[in-house]
DNA sequence: CCTCAAATTGACCGGTCGGCCAGTTCCTAC
DNA sequence: GTAGGAACTGGCCGACCGGTCAATTTGAGG
């Protein structure tokens, strides 16, 4: 352990851990509970940390919050785009594998979920350009898909996308209101898979081209 | 004007105008800026009443919420299952019927999209109760055409109603982030009824019993 | 070893907001 | 017409919370 480590080493002071902290911390209660619910000095203490500290790397409350979405969201814009690249699929298999790919991600991660609505709600426009760059990709792909007759060619791209993740999006938003009233005969009903089979096959048989065509 | 009347004629005091007045003047600013943005001086004042009438008639802010929130729903609720009832047509025509009628509801009520969200992030499950019987009845409904095999029979009622409810939602919840990138040329991308025609077609196609089955 | 900037702390301030209370006005039922 | 209760008002309070600041500690580089 010689004194030339300077990145690796656990230091008493380390500024980057200490901003990981705060934002883990602030997630977990942001999400929980709501940005205006939940006072620095709270996620001061679960962070392990004094309030000032958290305005030193911050700024101000807003600005955490700003660093808690950007963090996730180009997490996640960034897996997704990983995803679209790694499907290797052809035909409408693609579409399945994405679907089932997102879904199956949203599903791991339940504060995304939130994190989605939290952003419809306050109108955050923050990284859109990302989101809009992963779309495009996304479109072009299904447009060669198309023409080479493999999906549709009536559907616009862009909203195929948007369906399979408005499918799989809303499963997630809307669950949770079920739970409450859902009686043990229907308890079934709340399986993802369950859900994920009948939604994969209305949207395949919704994008494939028929057969036989009047 | 005779002083008989006592139902019909305004009054000097009328105490069910001023809570109208309140929970519209509420509700409008709550899905404006949010319930914890909003002071409660700041609803008297639009409504034209005292911070303390409104105490007076809600108790605290959180119950003036709860009661935002009833109202709304409730009439939601009843105008659904109106159209539910109402939808006289048959086989999958039914589900075309009541897609487009669901959609168009959101899109002329852009405050019900936004109670919608807000019902999540707040984790409310008031009225699952009356959301848990519309769902009832729309399954029966659908069961039946799936008997006359006007329906694919394999799909589950219950996620065939989520399918198409998700479809309508998620659009309305994602499109104002589009707004802000979208450029001059995919400016018809926005329109709601281009999109409405696709979800509902790839919709429509994934419930339809296929003629020729391998 | 010394220096300087960054990290970290605790104390404090000013403003805001939700809720309460004492008092006033008005409707209504007897 | 009068008594009583509900509708309505203005003022007030106390708690809380976001943000600042001066002071202290720590680490890295010269």
């Amino acid at each position: 352990m010689s004194m030339t480590e300077t990145e690796d080493t656990p230091r008493r002071r380390d500024p980057e851990a200490t901003r990981v902290a705060i934002l883990d911390a602030a997630e977990a209660l942001f999400i929980e509970s709501g940005t205006d619910a939940v006072p620095i000095s709270q996620i001061a203490r679960q962070a392990g940390v004094t309030k000032s500290l958290i305005h030193h790397h911050f700024g101000s409350k807003d600005q955490l919050w700003d660093a808690i979405k950007e963090r996730r969201f180009t997490e996640y814009f960034e897996q997704q785009a990983e995803i679209l690249q790694t499907a290797d699929a052809e035909g409408v298999e693609v579409l399945e594998v994405s679907m089932r790919a997102y879904f199956n991600f949203l599903r791991r991660n339940p504060n995304m979920v939130k994190m989605m609505a939290l952003r419809f709600v306050e109108e955050d426009d923050t990284c859109a350009a990302m989101e809009n760059d992963l779309f495009r990709r996304g479109v072009e792909r299904i447009e060669e898909s198309q023409a080479r007759g493999e999906i549709r060619a009536d559907l616009n791209p862009f909203y195929i996308i948007k369906s399979f993740i408005a499918l799989s999006l809303s499963w997630f938003q809307s669950k949770p209101m079920f739970c409450a009233t859902v009686g043990e005969t229907d308890a079934h009903l709340l399986e993802d898979e369950r859900y994920l089979e009948d939604a994969v096959a209305i949207f395949l048989e919704g994008v494939r081209p028929r057969p036989t065509n009047p």
